[in-house]
DNA sequence: CAGAATGGATAGTGGCGCTTTCCGCTATCT
DNA sequence: AGATAGCGGAAAGCGCCACTATCCATTCTG
């Protein structure tokens, strides 16, 4: 397969695809000549991989090449990719507002009470402190009453997906559900949250229209 | 208050503050001056509202104009607050990738069968479709299987978001709060999902190593 | 009354994700 | 065999975005 060929089987422009080359996104095609290359289902798969991380997970380049670089290792146990994922696709950090302390509290004790696993330098674990802080900064301190609930359904998520990565036999193919299920589920679950609310409200305040 | 007093109370530059009000996020000060104006407890407010939305939320400058047009609107139901405030942040439709068609085919069966009050039109409702099948052109298609638990976990969440919501006897704290429970709220979810998975991965694949 | 701060306008900056242009070479069609 | 289209690689350019810098005349502050 040529480049051109590449182009069309994936909907990526030529130029596009180069620029990914050189950012290391997309591993070069075989040379046959010095200026001919061969291109296979790989690239295709990669590419498709890029792209929906980008356009659906809405990663950035340098996002989408730390990840592919966690999915790239070799051989490493589905619990560090998974870590190397979240690190790759943390938020950059904001500066840290007011009332981070607390939140940082509130976090712990949730994740104690939980009995989670997990490291306290885990980047979500001050996104989510951010957050919290962010919304008692604005006067909606009280969202923390609802956090259990949050948590109660992301575990039973968690699960489930957990559950749904691990029926892929081929480690490879493993480890891209976990960064795909990881990224794209983001979306999923964004998605069915807000079709929720919008019938959640139509119960609640409305007649039966519909938004 | 002068624009200093304001800069220094929020962490946020003069300059910056200056594109705000030119760029319609914040209403101007109050003039005393043809060179003087004082700034109030509101364009703290307001102001720490637009950097909860861009940093926390990661809207853009146009997203927010618009949800916070949909915040002044004077006594909208918060029915349609809510679906003015999906219409703002709903990300920028990328191109449909193959497999759009049967991905809405997909999301239509979910909301029929979860008998959700949802316009057809919302952009939920193809953000969705447009989740579904990259994550089928991916090879990863049997994700599907996981939705109806996804459902359940955002039926459940969305029921006590809105409780949360209507708590606020304010309307303009109760609109203020729905934004603010849209936007912050799915960095919340993302974040506490991230953690389960850290969790459950460890329980899953590790003795007790923790990432 | 000196020095700092202000409102307002205009122009400039740095990063990002491409896109354009150019070159000499290669594959393919007829 | 010649015409035409496509190719790989490098370099420069572009459009958008979220600021940031500079300037000015005016006004506040010590």
């Amino acid at each position: 397969m040529r480049i051109g060929e590449l182009s069309r089987a994936t909907g990526v422009a030529i130029p596009t695809i180069k620029y990914y080359v050189r950012e290391g996104l997309l591993p070069a095609g075989q040379l046959t000549s010095p200026n001919q290359a061969r291109y296979d289902d790989g690239h295709v798969r990669r590419l498709r991989l890029i792209r929906g991380l980008m356009d659906v997970g809405g990663l950035s380049v340098a996002a989408v090449r730390e990840v592919l670089a966690a999915v790239d290792a070799p051989e490493e146990p589905v619990h560090k990719v998974l870590g190397a994922a979240q690190e790759a696709i943390a938020p950059p950090q904001a500066a840290a507002p007011d009332g981070i302390e607390e939140a940082r509290r509130t976090v712990e004790g949730l994740i104690r009470r939980r009995g989670w696993r997990v490291a306290p330098q885990n980047p979500s674990v001050e996104a989510l402190a951010v957050a919290l802080a962010t919304l008692q900064g604005l006067g909606h301190g009280d969202f923390e009453e609802l956090l259990e609930g949050y948590a109660d359904a992301c575990e039973r998520v968690a699960d489930a997906d957990l559950a749904w990565v691990g029926r892929n036999a081929e480690v490879d193919r493993l480890v891209e559900s976990v960064v795909v299920g990881t990224v794209v589920g983001d979306a999923v679950l964004s998605a069915l949250r807000r079709l929720a609310h919008v019938d959640a409200s139509a119960r609640r305040y409305e007649g039966g229209e519909t938004v």
